[in-house]
DNA sequence: GCTGATCATCAGTATTACTGACGATCAGCG
DNA sequence: CGCTGATCGTCAGTAATACTGATGATCAGC
């Protein structure tokens, strides 16, 4: 009946795989997690760039961001939608947005960090606390480059 | 002129960000280290699960992968056409194929793993080898349910 | 020898991101 | 001032990708 689930250990042991979809996984948690509230984990993290810095460009934001910025148009437009954030013409360059998120934008931020924590907390269920902190010193090391 | 790179630390710090750009990094490595051979990283991916085990359905294969049917349908047609694999009708059940991997998709294999070997190699380059150890080995935990 | 289920495949569709172009605006230069 | 070239946000069109549903062939159970 079950078969047998799962890709045998010359798939299992790569570090792509392992990579893959362990971040997966971590999405369908978040998708879970999330489901109740008005954001997604995408629009999570646009928020979360936006927090404490929010005087710039939409481009430089999808720069930050790693999308593209027509990319980043669609998900404002999610956001201020649901206005959670709003655009307002920058004054000293009027070609500008400047992006400023509302305090609903802050308030679902908020809720939306915490349910993202249950979401990574779930993912590391097996691991002690020093392991989770490995396992993000070991990956933000690989980042630093 | 540099501009601010780097999303900010609160972003930085979230387990999604990590694991997806450390996935992506990965992922362009794997782009160069196999730019001169036959196969890209998804084909690579499909000849590690047929290793070994080859007497399967598509299907079962496109499970164990985690692909939909009709995607494993292309992966396979792209790699008949490079004569790495071949389609075999199963004699037992005539509604399957078997796929075997020929001796050229052995060689390329070979070549392939070689070359992701090194992708994980330049990943990890600022890691000692207990710590790839231990990254592979938390990942895989994570897994592990 | 029927009936319903499973297999590989394909056509159509949905989703997603990117390319190129647009009008508006800016900085720099005379 | 008035040009020129560049940058901003936006949008339409396109490309890439995976999925849905259907098809013909085949199988298992009865």
């Amino acid at each position: 009946m079950d078969g047998d689930e799962g890709p045998g250990p010359e798939l299992q042991g790569r570090l792509g795989y392992l990579l893959k979809h362990a971040f997966f996984q971590l999405e369908d948690l978040h998708t879970v997690h999330l489901a109740d509230g008005p954001v997604n984990v995408r629009e999570l993290s646009v928020l979360l760039l936006l927090e404490g810095r929010e005087p710039e460009s939409q481009q430089q934001a999808a720069g930050r961001l790693g999308v593209d910025r027509t990319t980043m148009v669609g998900l404002l437009d999610s956001l201020e939608g649901k206005g959670l954030v709003a655009r307002q013409p920058d004054a000293a360059d009027r070609r500008r947005n400047v992006i400023v998120v509302t305090d609903a934008g802050r308030r679902a931020l908020k809720k939306a960090k915490a349910a993202s924590d249950r979401a990574e907390r779930e993912l590391l269920a097996d691991l002690s606390p020093a392991e989770g902190r490995q396992l993000r010193d070991l990956l933000a090391r690989i980042l630093a480059r």
